[in-house]
RNA sequence: GCGCCAGUAGCUCAGUAGGAUAGAGCAACGGAUUUCUAAUCCGUAGGUCAGGGGUUCGAAUCCCUUCUGGCGUGCCA
């Protein structure tokens, strides 16, 4: 917001000055206070241009810009930076802006409406999701909120693997089961079955509403009911699961489904069309060595049946079809080779590869009192997200898997996201959320309201803690947009850890609330009322909870 | 072998499209509460940004190279 309007009175000073410039410079605000609220390096990057010395120019440019008004000192320093400090009423003049826009600061027109598709989280129908899917919903769901936030137009699509082989598995495990509760001896669980304790638990509701029934139908009529019900079952679990975390889905997509409409057919036929399948070994195959691949790929295996990979770039295909400007795929790291396959495919159908965005989300590593925890799908020992959401909670849970930039690893200490202490950054945040209500509270209860407060007196925060807390907040809008163009929702928690931080030492250094002073309690009022919004919209954009009191 | 991701304080991590003296939190040590919530604050200590080279006014950031870790490299999904 503030960088805004300096970027737009530096470049109206430059082509008053008759200064070449190039639009690559940046105002930064930087790491010393002294150096000033903001910095520019415009001089040093166009000082070459004007054949001038960078300091020389920066000189120019500090004398002109000192002359406008909302500008406090503007001075040259080291190699030919320019530091500028605005005037307190500009900062005044944003916190009204903050106060006016209530929920809605920080929301821009930015993304212009376009449509983006995010799909994640798309984990197997076989089972209760884990922890990683945990992390994909957070992510992918915050992504998705501040996106729509600054202007894009997100949807959200959970891509279900119904059909093929693993839910063919899936259903021999649940006959297993079934057939051990009527009573027969299971010698030998296979390998290859899924072997947690809820599949045991399907079986037995599925025994519940069957009854013996099932055993009396043919085989393949039988393993095709079990499938269908354990689906369902699963489906419906996985998403309260996700509803418990506060994450829907605009869009549920199924791979059973698009196999029923011939859509797997249909990219065949245009992967045919383009001259790229051909037939070897009994099989068909893809020629994605021309598109960057390392080898061919197998699309229908020498069995007749299709590879995972067709109903993939089918399902791809319907997300060109749907018109998105941007499609982001959120995966777990082993998926590269996947991708370049998809990627081969749409550039082979001639599809624009730069609207198909990839994010690839690191593993966790969970930690319990130091140890790591082992995990292993196939002997049912995993720690599901209601685990998770049990343990931890769901803001607390929320907030670590938000913390981390995407393409980390991450080490989670159940203990730590569980602890209610300082050690906790999720309440250090929510904490001061919880403390300006508190302090409100006060303040309505001794009678002091902002209803009668008149803005001209809000030059009384001049002090610099108050307006380092303005500047902090003006922030806010900036940040949500690099946030959403960088597909990284972390930058704002860490935003908004910056924010609680300098709230709190603000809270111990001066007190708000005072009756001698009315119109400077009232101002102070008005600048926490600000925090409160800017964290209440922040944490909002995570699903993490702003408690009025804790 | 090849490809992708990572390597920053004892630990977990930031570092904003190369910017000035590399920052937080935790852990360690020392302080602050007759007070609007101490789930807080103040202070001390802690670093060869994995190593080496290059690009330039300037590199944790870009390029090259070596090392270390994770993952991938199926007619499994």
């Amino acid at each position: 917001m503030l960088k805004a309007k300096i970027l737009k009175d530096l470049k109206k000073c430059m082509s008053k000055l008759d200064f070449k410039f190039e639009d690559s410079f940046s105002i930064e605000v930087p790491n010393i206070a002294e150096h000033g609220d903001f910095s520019s390096n415009i001089a040093l990057l166009n000082a070459k241009k004007n054949k001038m010395k960078p300091r020389d120019m920066a000189k120019k440019i500090a004398d002109y810009l000192i002359l406008k008004r909302d500008y406090k000192s503007v001075d040259v320093a080291g190699p030919g930076f320019i530091n500028i400090k605005l005037a307190n009423k500009v900062y005044h003049k944003g916190l009204i802006q903050i106060i006016t826009k209530k929920h809605k600061f920080g929301s821009s027109k930015y993304g212009k409406k376009r449509k983006i598709l995010l799909e994640f989280v798309s984990a197997n129908p076989t089972g209760p999701l884990n922890i990683v899917s945990a992390r994909a919903a957070a992510y992918g769901d915050s992504l998705y909120r501040i996106m729509n936030f600054v202007g894009f137009q997100a949807f959200r699509e959970f891509y279900i693997n119904d059909a093929g082989n693993q839910v063919d598995i899936l259903a021999e495990s649940i006959e297993i089961r079934y057939r051990e509760i009527l009573g027969d001896k299971i010698e030998e669980f296979p390998t290859e079955a899924y072997h947690g304790e809820y599949i045991k638990e399907l079986a037995a509701r599925l025994y519940t509403s069957e009854g013996k029934n099932l055993f009396y139908l043919a085989e393949k009529d039988r393993l095709e009911r079990m499938k269908n019900f354990a689906l369902e079952d699963i489906h419906q679990s996985q998403l309260e699961s996700l509803e418990r975390f506060g994450v829907t889905f605009e869009n549920w997509m199924s791979e059973k489904k698009l196999r029923q409409e011939g859509i797997l057919e249909e990219a065949l036929s245009y992967l045919a069309e383009a001259n790229c399948t051909y037939e070897s070994d009994d099989a068909v195959w893809f020629s994605s060595t021309k598109f960057g691949d390392e080898k061919d790929r197998v699309l229908i295996k020498s069995d007749g049946h299709p590879t995972y990979l067709v109903p993939d770039i089918a399902y791809h295909i319907t997300k060109y079809q749907r018109g998105f400007s941007i499609m982001i795929d959120v995966f777990g790291p082993d998926h590269h080779a996947h991708v370049a396959k998809l990627r081969a495919a749409m550039m082979a159908l001639d599809y624009d590869l730069e609207k198909l965005k990839v994010v690839y989300l690191q593993h966790i590593t969970l930690y319990s009192h130091g140890d790591k925890i082992k995990m292993s799908k196939r002997a049912g020992k995993i720690i599901t997200m209601d685990d998770l959401i049990d343990e931890v909670g769901k803001d607390a849970a929320r907030f670590f898997f938000i913390n981390r930039k995407p393409t980390a690893h991450l080490d989670f200490d159940m203990e730590l996201a569980k602890k209610k202490s300082n050690e906790n950054p999720v309440y250090y945040c929510q904490y001061a959320h919880a403390r300006i209500c508190s302090i409100l509270k006060k303040a309505r209860k001794q009678k002091i309201i902002l209803k009668t407060f008149d803005v001209k007196n809000l030059k009384k925060l001049n002090k610099e803690e108050e307006l380092a807390i303005i500047k902090k907040l003006l922030e806010l809008p900036s940040i949500l947009i690099s946030a959403a163009d960088s597909f990284e929702p972390h930058r704002l928690s860490g935003y908004v850890q910056e924010l609680a931080g300098l709230f709190h030492k603000y809270y111990s250094k001066y007190k708000i609330i005072n009756e001698n002073t009315i119109e400077l309690s009232q101002s102070r009022l008005y600048l926490i009322t600000a925090i409160k919004n800017v964290i209440s919209i922040s944490l909002s954009l995570m699903g993490i909870s702003a408690p009025n009191r804790m």
